[in-house]
DNA sequence: GCGACAG
DNA sequence: ATCTTGTCGC
């Protein structure tokens, strides 16, 4: 696939996202994704779910396999997507939320990783990533929980969260079916001890493993 | 044109 | 992401 049809697709696929859902009911199993880089142009997707109210791992699933689209900003899920998907494949419990590595609405088409997958699994997803990537955002304040929006055009696509007092946020924007604010109290709930939330943290390990 | 650029 | 020494701040 080039590089122009995989912007094509993010434009095909995005007006499938759903905004307004403000998210699932009750939550009862979390999953993780993240994906970890080998040596020869190999990934490893990685997905762990978690008991959301105890953070145990009660699943966990890991597929090594060859990239099969090179690191292109903007276009990371084509990258990611297919050694997620693999592991998804294979869980055998099936997560109420997906909490993604990565941004969601956040992204210069508004559409990453996290949309990306909302829309082909159909389960509710929340994007966090690490480092900001589109748009502007205020320093929030040093308190846990606090928060500033990140504005792209002129639109709030995401906030800038404080998951740790002193510490640098963490970058929440929507994925598909869940409200920013239920994003944000989700991460924060996910988060208790760490900067990132519990699930990525361990989905992250799994995937060096 | 130049720099920046989720992982 | 990953590799990887030295350096900075508390």
């Amino acid at each position: 696939m080039s590089i122009e049809e995989a912007e094509a697709e993010q434009e095909r696929l995005r007006p499938l996202v759903d905004l307004d859902d403000p998210g699932p009911e009750r939550v009862e199993f979390v999953a993780g994704l993240d994906v970890g880089y080998g040596g020869d142009d190999e990934v490893t997707g990685a997905v762990v779910v978690l008991r959301s109210g105890t953070l145990e791992v009660v699943d966990q699933v890991a597929v090594r396999q060859r990239a099969g689209f090179p690191y292109v900003p903007g276009l990371f899920a084509f990258r990611e997507l297919p050694p997620l998907l693999a592991a998804m494949d294979r869980l055998s419990v099936r997560p109420d939320l997906l909490v993604c590595d990565g941004y969601g609405l956040a992204h210069p088409r508004r559409f990453g990783l996290a949309c990306h997958l909302g829309v082909l699994t159909g389960l509710p997803t929340i994007g966090v990533a690490k480092t900001a990537f589109v748009g502007r955002h205020d320093d929030p304040p040093a308190a846990r929980g606090s928060w500033s929006p990140i504005l792209l055009d002129g639109e709030v696509v995401g906030r800038a969260l404080r998951t740790r007092e002193g510490v640098k946020p963490v970058f929440v924007s929507q994925g598909h079916r869940v409200s920013l604010d239920n994003a944000c109290s989700h991460v924060l709930r996910l988060s208790p001890d760490f900067r990132l939330p519990e699930p990525i943290r361990a989905a992250d390990r799994l995937s060096r493993s």
